[in-house]
DNA sequence: CGATAATAACTGACCCGTCAGTCATTATTA
DNA sequence: TAATAATGACTGACGGGTCAGTTATTATCG
């Protein structure tokens, strides 16, 4: 067997382990029984059981941001950015729901104690929001008022929020759908009149 | 000592020391160690690791609930509710950083595996947000095409996900100015002109 | 090519520190 | 001094991590 399919396995293995079973709760034996193998194998390839999240995180997160940030690259705009990004996320979440749990459940957690290049990830996200919102600004179809680190910090904790009811709560309705609704109520508000 | 004393000392001390190191990584005895007795004595009042873990999230996050909506009730108006909501949970992140934290970091894990009141809490938080938002629509100042469950979800994580971040940084900014932010966004949105 | 040697991948029994929970003993209080 | 509260030494389960041994794979040679 190719390592870096092996490799693969194992850390696949481990996304699906530690989002079901969460991070402290599920034994290394899991995630060597979820992946075929016998449990001293998951140490050829992975120092530690906290080598192995941290490897989760900082691997496929990464992906993810890549990923995230190439789509938003292939619009122009403030405003069809901010809904690529909305939408992208949320089509990432509907793919992979696991990986998606395990960032949101335990990556707060760990992120106290694990010094890490996960954290910058995140960094990295809040700096493609950031940059969005500032193009919005400088292009004058956001408001020039808007504090730019909280707007973004409750926009990723909303969408954040919203996959995780919907992952805990067992996908129960149409996250697409939803995206539309964020993308509404963050440009334009819940008011029904416009005042000004 | 008082028993019902000495209770709400090992509360306390386990808030303080779970919102510390989390709830995993947390022992009995640094708890214990925390409250000034011996660990042994914890044993006196909860019958478990994890029946100290419960007791936190119904009591405590109970009592935040009830001042909450206690707080909503002394205003009229969906909006003006809306407003207070915001304000008093910002206001009690600040003033109780260690059990919001608790709440934000360590239910997520436990709400997949402890069965209890503390999901049915959240629950009863979210009805209160979305109270405000069907009266609001009743009143027609709020937009009757708003899906209630998504803004409340997002309102409510939008909060949760400042809070996190103001308490992982280590409040580092006014967050009772950032309850603005957030007010004004989900009224009017981030767009800079009223466009229709 | 078949046999044998060398290497790499894998296994799972075992070791050992940790820590939740117990309980015999001691201190406190009424 | 009887009842109640508190203590902390002790226990046993548990699981992360190791490593001697086994199996599979590839290389070498006659």
């Amino acid at each position: 067997m190719d390592p870096e399919r092996r490799r693969q396995d194992i850390l696949q293995a481990a996304i699906a382990v530690f989002a079901r079973k969460g991070y402290y709760t599920a034994k290394v034996s899991d995630v060597a029984h979820e992946a075929g193998i016998a449990h001293g194998t998951v140490y050829l390839y992975f120092k530690s059981k906290e080598d192995l999240l941290l490897a989760i995180f900082t691997e496929k997160m990464g992906e993810m941001i890549d990923y995230i940030q190439e789509q938003v690259a292939t619009v122009i705009g403030a405003e069809s950015q901010l809904k690529r990004l909305i939408q992208v996320q949320i089509e990432l979440i509907e793919t992979y729901p696991e990986l998606t749990e395990l960032i949101l459940v335990e990556l707060r957690q760990s992120g106290k104690f694990l010094r890490s290049e996960a954290i910058d990830q995140i960094q990295r996200y809040l700096g493609i929001i950031q940059s969005i919102l500032e193009e919005g600004i400088a292009e004058k179809v956001f408001s020039d008022s808007l504090d730019v680190e909280v707007v973004s910090t409750i926009l990723y904790a909303g969408i954040e929020g919203l996959a995780t009811r919907w992952i805990l709560e067992g996908t129960p309705y149409a996250l697409g759908q939803a995206a539309d609704t964020v993308t509404r109520t963050f440009l334009d508000g819940i008011r029904s009149a416009r005042l000004s």
